[in-house]
DNA sequence: GTTGGCACTCTTGCCTTACGAGTGCTAATA
DNA sequence: TATTAGCACTCGTAAGGCAAGAGTGCCAAC
């Protein structure tokens, strides 16, 4: 059965309203504001089909509709306005991202902290990052005990290390084990550092006291948590202020999810580009402790095959337009600004696709 | 009006048994449990008088007793059982002391996790630091458009930073800066970095690229940012599990206030030591949001004048002797591993002080 | 000083009732 | 045929009343 386009308007207006106060709406209401000229009467009639269909529900017979996750999914594919965001949130997001972006490392707290705040739901950040190799290796000798080791990796990120030695080293020693670090180590991927590889190297800097292994455990655990994927979470208290999350028993359930770090992106669904915005509907939700909530995923790109995600927890009952549109925008600029994006932030506006799972535009 | 002893056995009673159930508690249950050979209308009859005094107080005429903020301080200051803590537990926090503790910067996070988790309640860490100077400055020059500054604190931290140029450098404009820096630059604190000194820095390596003021940009940035205290705040979510916050407004209040960092240490007081454990009881507390809640607040050493603090927030109900003796290992083993500390963590346990603001032993 | 007994207070849970919001249905209407 | 007005019906919510139970305070006896 396909759907008119007065019960798309019904439709949209009901999940707008809901949206707005967090009550099941009423036919009257609905009549009064949504500016269709048709009696309560009417607006019944086709409610009660609505319901029929599978888009909207009623908690109980005397109380107005409310979206069901297939009511919303309609709304979020094809109903809902696309809400330009006021000049002022795009330029406050556009300060916010300015004011401080060094590091890809230390912005993800940063991201995760922003989008929460934007938006006034919990966020989630995190990057992936595909195969990172070390593209500099250099050892600065500090004294007989003590030296730095600075690695600088294909993301362009440097790591460092300070060690303490219980013994003395010289400092031909350290420039030796440097350039041998830099010629056998770099453009390589974590696994390609074998027990061989290490022996190898040992033996070539005359290394008797282990220091070789010391380095070479600092590049193993460098990479490795390069290829992890840092995440974060912040604003989890912001779930408090939901009405569907006074149930303290709910939000507990939900916060501890987050920071456990939960993941919020299905297995196998994969985020195309910074210009789309991934929603996930309550049920759509693979994660059981999110099958009542929603979330709004966008992606940024780093430069150098790092990925990041920048994730938006909330009740179904979610402002799924502005969420969105500020997610986007936030994915854009850090992909602009991060090395990967190249179209100016504002371009967005136009291009912005949202889907879901079960989108099928 | 002195207090009797076996008022104070009552008063212990009292809180021991409200602390663990949450619960007013009656003259008939401490007749029961606690084992003073005394029927419960003479319990009555005390616990009316200590009412009186301050310690206790009643949520209603026909309740049983709770321990008001005066009672609990009694109990931390001269009643409370010191919990020893069992073979696992102490086993526990070391284990996970052990497991990683690089730099202190990495670890604040992990050490206010690891107070949330072992307490169960919602934990901040925090460290301040005194004047931190610049130990040692390296520049490795990687190409021509690119270096990385190498900056080693007093602390023993070491920072860097990428730094891209749109104009080109060759190495012995470098080596020039990196000595200049290495000499002029190190064991002065922030507001040592003056103009006058980059200016003369600048004119001495002949540069004419601004390079000067870009590094002196960042030691200015390192300095400052190791001297702003470092925070971080882990398991607020746990607040909820609490039943004095099963009001989601009071969570959402107490939440808010601990994610925006705010401070638990009332400005003047200070902790003395790794040994000290410093309770603050409901209004003992500054900040309004705190004012009925408790914080338990150990501090460690991490060397070179870097003081850290592990604080843990709670309702008033809170199991005090468990918690501080959990603190205090976990600042014990802190101090130890990150440089200050001397004693074996096991000795602590006879050392423990706790001390509060009204505290006057 | 301690204890048993008892009347009193106050909360909690439960039931009943009244109210109101919103529906579904029917019959009248354009 | 689609729309509308009208009305009975349903159900959740708030308010009031009642009984049960926990715990106290006090008094008189020990």
């Amino acid at each position: 059965m396909s759907i008119s386009e007065r019960k798309k308007k019904i439709l949209a207006a009901v999940v707008d309203e809901y949206i707005r106060t967090a009550e099941p709406v009423g036919s009257k209401a609905i009549a009064a504001n949504a500016g269709l000229g048709c009696s309560s009467a009417t607006i019944r009639n086709e409610l009660a089909e609505l319901v029929n269909m599978g888009y909207l529900e009623q908690p109980h017979t005397s109380a107005g509709r409310v979206p069901t996750p297939m009511g919303y999914r309609m709304y979020v594919n094809e109903l809902m306005e696309r809400q330009k965001l006021s000049m002022e949130e795009t330029e406050e997001i556009n300060r916010r991202l300015n004011q401080r972006l060094q590091e890809l490392d230390d912005t993800i707290s940063d991201v995760s902290r922003l989008a929460s705040q934007l938006t006034n739901y919990p966020a989630l950040a995190l990057t992936t990052q595909a195969a990172v190799t070390i593209k500099r290796f250099d050892i600065i000798y500090v004294d007989a005990n003590t030296f730095i080791i600075v690695v600088m990796l294909s993301n362009n990120s440097v790591k460092n290390k300070l060690v303490h030695l219980p013994v003395s080293v010289d400092q031909p020693m350290m420039q030796r084990l440097s350039s041998l670090f830099n010629s056998g180590f770099t453009g390589i991927t974590e696994d390609q550092i074998t027990p061989l590889l290490i022996n190898s190297t040992e033996r070539a800097a005359d290394d008797t006291m282990g220091l070789t292994s010391v380095i070479a455990a600092f590049a193993i655990s460098v990479l490795n948590e390069a290829k992890i994927p840092a995440s974060f979470v912040s604003g989890e208290n912001r779930l408090l202020s939901q009405p569907e999350f006074r149930d303290p028993d709910k939000a507990h359930k939900l916060m501890g999810y987050l920071s456990g770090g939960g993941y919020i992106l299905p297995p196998g669904v994969t985020m195309s580009g910074p210009n789309e915005v991934k929603v996930l509907i309550g049920p759509e939700n693979v994660a059981e402790e999110l099958k009542d909530s929603s979330v709004i995923i966008a992606s940024y790109d780093a430069g150098d095959n790092t990925k990041g995600l920048i994730g938006v927890v909330g009740p179904t009952r979610m402002d799924y337009s502005a969420v969105a549109e500020k997610l986007s925008l936030l994915a854009a600029g850090l992909s602009q600004r991060l090395g990967g994006g190249e179209g100016p932030p504002e371009g967005i506006h136009n291009k912005l696709i949202i889907k879901g799972d079960i989108s099928n535009e």
